[in-house]
DNA sequence: CTGATAAACTTAACACTGTTAAGTTAAATT
DNA sequence: AATTTAACTTAACAGTGTTAAGTTTATCAG
């Protein structure tokens, strides 16, 4: 029976088309403007269309970011191949995560600020399978390499991680929500504040 | 005329009455659960009256989050005349923003999520006279006590101040909206990170 | 080819939101 | 007592996410 495969493609197909619609007006619009009705028209449905392939306005959302946290993986990875020194790696990530978030901030917003939270609280986020998950662990990885290696001083990789993790999603909230913030060029200050984090670990 | 002073005294009167009503069910409720018309309803009268004492709902959340600026603004400059060490202010200083924020999650909400940001963009915060803004320069002149006094490094403080500013608020805004974050307690995370910043600008 | 079943999609509504123009009531002034 | 001013409300606008119920369209069995 392929016919009901084919069905079950065109469908994906469908969830598809949705997506990208969502990112392009979410991207033209922003957070702020986006709205399933508004999806609907600009799809050429009436917005109930929408809720036969996703659950709710939570579940679109959440979708639009793994899309983005797949990205992430893909490139975090590729670091961890292309250096030995896990200081460079981490140094690599860091900056690569200040450079995501700053190139796209409506996702970042969904990310972090939907409320209760998209991916649920920091317990079912660690527990739920998800692609961003993924992409936290792995960054975890390689700060515990850091540590591991004694390039790093004696810490717990656990706070340690908490620690980049925060400082550089403080950078690209401010930077997002304040807009003409920072003072200082953004690319500088992330650089700055990365260096900064590094020392405060670094042996000697 | 009496009258005139003592009718714009209780227009005053009223503005406050609202201010606290609106302030119990934002800590009540919480920010997402906050309408106007729910706190029209809790002081009895309709939602267009509260129109009749701010401009709009973002006036009146700007009222919110100055009321909480002031307490900040008073401990800050408390901290200032306790210790001679600058250093030993700064750490104050950040342990204090580490507390108010994790104490009031509200308030921070608003203070930075509202959009396009209560206090507009990051040149409008600083030409507008606020509180907040008062609070902000307050804790520059720390950081500028701590390089000219040597204790630190050499290094703008225009970029230091941001990054510990950036990097305190990601802390908090990560608690906030992530609940059961961070993994590690949350006081232990506040004091390693204010640590970790202070010993990267920190001499030898 | 016809009738039943299942899938796809829409209409219309619900319960909200912030905000405002226009109308009403009560108080103060002339 | 008549008029002006202030205080407050009603009713509406334009929008939001979401859903129950109804309609159209396509697939399947006999």
């Amino acid at each position: 029976m392929g016919i009901r495969e084919k069905r079950n493609r065109q469908k994906e197909e469908f969830r598809v088309k949705i997506l990208n619609a969502a990112r392009e007006l979410f991207i033209e619009k922003g957070y702020e403007a986006f709205s399933m009705r508004k999806l609907a028209h600009k799809i050429g449905f009436s917005p109930t269309t929408i809720y036969l392939y996703f659950k709710d306005k939570d579940a679109l959302l959440f979708a639009m970011c793994e899309e983005l946290a797949e990205q992430c993986l893909l490139e975090l990875t590729k670091i961890r191949k292309q250096h030995i020194d896990p200081v460079k790696k981490l140094r690599k990530a860091l900056l690569f995560h200040v450079k995501t978030g700053l190139e796209n901030p409506d996702h970042y917003k969904v990310l972090f600020f939907v409320h209760p939270g998209i991916y649920g609280s920091q317990t079912e986020f660690m527990q739920r399978p998800s692609i961003a998950r993924d992409t936290h662990l792995a960054f975890k990885d390689i700060v515990k390499e850091c540590i591991d290696s004694k390039l790093f001083i004696k810490a717990d990789p656990e706070t340690v991680t908490e620690i980049f993790y925060v400082s550089i999603h403080g950078l690209i909230v401010m930077s997002i929500f304040k807009s003409n913030y920072p003072w200082t060029d953004r690319e500088i200050l992330g650089k700055t504040l990365v260096d900064s984090l590094i020392r405060a670990y670094l042996k000697q």
